[in-house]
DNA sequence: AGATTTAGAGTAAGCGCTTAGATCGACGTA
DNA sequence: TACGTCGATCTAAGCGCTTACTCTAAATCT
């Protein structure tokens, strides 16, 4: 077991009688280098199996082809985590879209969690912005002051930031068109009028744009109307508090609109488990169309929001906006679809996909980004 | 948007007044240093916002404090993502494991996935290797030669590896005592005779363990016996496919014992939506206890996997093993736990957690467990 | 007082790579 | 023959840090 010495350019180049330039320029295969000589060079590298150290090469070139991924953990690992993990599936995926793309372009990825806990988070993040070229930063629990001392170090992309805010490129989910689609649809399609709203963390854009939505299509309908919301975190236990206190109140609304799927397959537990019928004598239905939502029972009715997508496209904007840092800030939404099954009154076995148009409310605040090939090249 | 110029070492020591090597020093707070020359350059640090560049740190410390975790996708980006994602849960735990064991020593993780694809994985994990300064690497999907050549590169850990193999550092779930136990409790709770196994990956070392220990609990009891098997990928779309096979069959078997919760759940899927009652006509049961299956209806009987404890240990053992390259090569397997839920044939609500002891044979192996008292109270 | 230790700080040699600019034949041209 | 040209290759100066070693002056010892 134990280790090769390592082999460096110089090993290559002298064995191979060359300079360290001519190694290099066979390496990256740019410069013209004479076929044989390219041969040799090959030869002996496969032979001593240099493999070229990632430090110098960054040093020297001033770019460490490496971004950081700064995902939101909102459990402590003191909870049950099959729980509690849930609330992460949403990052998870975003890893997934994030990691393809970088993986394409020869990058690295570096990932991290951070907590409610700035204090201990700040120098970590600060350390990390040395280690990359770019950060790619989930939502709103890295607080602004943090994100604006480290987006004059490095560039910085905001993974479901809020859209309203201009510090950094943002890419979000087309939060307001899906909620209100889901909205519009629970009050034309099954005649429900008294809304409860589960919310989620404070400083959760999602949360808060999902929230925003519902409230102006209610305002749209006279007749419907929030009859109360609780907070929520994200998570499936916030779910079933949720839940609970909804089961202490005289009266149950006509459908419970949680702020993400995860709370509501808790709000489903606490209901089914009290033997609260749904979707009969309550809806309840969800965002983001997580996959347990469609394994629970009654299945859940929700929008699907392009989670792995979100992480291609910021992943995307980030290389670009490296290439090109004075470029100014840019908003990048993608469009979701409405999901319905049968949590929301739809009959057992629904499974529509409905991909929904923008639109465009009259703040014009979202207005989505038409730059559909941002080409890597100059990047590489 | 503009970012502020790099600051360096230099820049600091000059604005202070000192020589790099006291900055250095006042960075790394090891040395003495005057305290009204470290209050001194801590203050010019802070006013210039001085963030070490960690290549150059990397470069001249001859180690970079990142480690690699290679984790194995198994999906195709074209498949429906929410389908197919359930098969990454499993290493989206590992590496909150391994992430929060890095962080708490400072050092960062880069993370990549690979996929069956040899030829473009090969030059890849190379490369990363070149990156870090050790590699976890998940089970059986990296080939063995590739393995063998990033061993004599860096220090390598696997995990989820094949404890038999002795190639590089192994972590594992006690595959054995688990599959062992839940088959016995099949048995002998539920009286259920006829098996049929359903496979992982040919590759996975999880379930060629967990398919042994099946069969060697159906040796032991003649009335017994294993009616069939078929091939499966860790995912629920080949759960749902072994399920369908099933359902093509004369006869079904008493239970379908699953190498994994994903594919327990597309079998449960298949076999519910064509009316077969699970429990009552044919027994389900899975292994790893991902959250999904405490959702799934029945909720699923399956063996508990402490999958981000497998990523906090595989951690630990890399770190030990880049401090001493020179150790033989360890084993370490974690004990898990028997989960009843009612797919096995508990009643509903059933929800039991049994830890398992690991029973040592002289040859190494587990022996069969003594079933001690696995009670039938709480069992019809 | 002279010798010796020591705290505090500086000097400069790398770490392994990239790359601008220098070099060097071989070849073509006047 | 003398002189540019050009492709192939080499030389060497960094990149931003760490750290072994050196230096100085003040503290301590004999």
């Amino acid at each position: 077991m134990r280790q090769l010495p390592a082999v460096t350019l110089y090993d290559v180049a002298s064995r191979a009688c060359v300079s360290t330039a001519t190694v290099s320029r066979v390496v990256h295969g740019l410069d013209r280098v004479k076929d044989s000589t390219r041969a040799r060079v090959l030869e002996v590298i496969a032979e001593l199996g240099y493999v070229p150290d990632s430090a110098a090469q960054s040093l020297s070139r001033r770019r460490k082809e490496v971004i950081g991924l700064v995902c939101v953990e909102r459990t402590s690992p003191k909870l049950q985590y099959d729980i509690e993990a849930m609330s992460l599936l949403f990052y998870d995926e975003v890893l997934r879209g994030v990691e393809a793309t970088i993986r394409d372009l020869g990058w690295s990825l570096m990932i991290t969690y951070v907590n409610h806990d700035s204090e201990s988070d700040l120098p970590r993040l600060m350390s990390l912005s040395g280690k990359v070229d770019g950060l790619l930063i989930g939502e709103g629990i890295v607080p602004p002051e943090i994100v604006a001392r480290l987006v004059e170090r490095i560039p910085v992309v905001l993974v479901a930031g809020n859209p309203r805010e201009r510090v950094a490129d943002v890419v979000t989910a087309d939060n307001r068109t899906g909620a209100m689609a889901l909205a519009e649809h629970l009050i034309t399609a099954h005649g429900l009028r008294r809304f409860h709203f589960v919310d989620g963390p404070a400083n959760a854009p999602d949360a808060s744009e999902r929230r925003r939505a519902l409230m102006s299509v209610l305002r749209a309908n006279p007749d419907c109307q929030l009859s109360g919301s609780s907070p929520g975190l994200f998570s499936v236990v916030s779910g079933a508090e949720a839940g609970q206190l909804l089961l202490a109140e005289p009266q149950l609304p006509d459908v419970v609109f949680c702020a993400n799927d995860q709370m509501a397959i808790g709000v489903l537990q606490s209901l089914t488990r009290a033997g609260v019928a749904v979707p009969d004598q309550v809806a309840v239905v969800g965002f983001d169309d997580i996959f347990p939502g469609s394994l629970c029972d009654p299945p859940l009715t929700t929008v699907h929001n392009p989670i792995r997508l979100l992480g291609e496209r910021a992943c995307t904007l980030l290389l670009d906006r490296i290439a090109k840092p004075d470029l100014r800030p840019r908003v990048e939404s993608l469009p979701t679809e409405l999901v319905l099954r049968s949590s929301c009154g739809c009959p057992p076995g629904t499974n529509i996909r409905r991909p929904l148009q923008r639109q465009r409310g009259r703040s014009g605040q979202a207005k989505t980004l038409t730059s559909r090939a941002l080409p890597a090249a100059g990047i590489s």
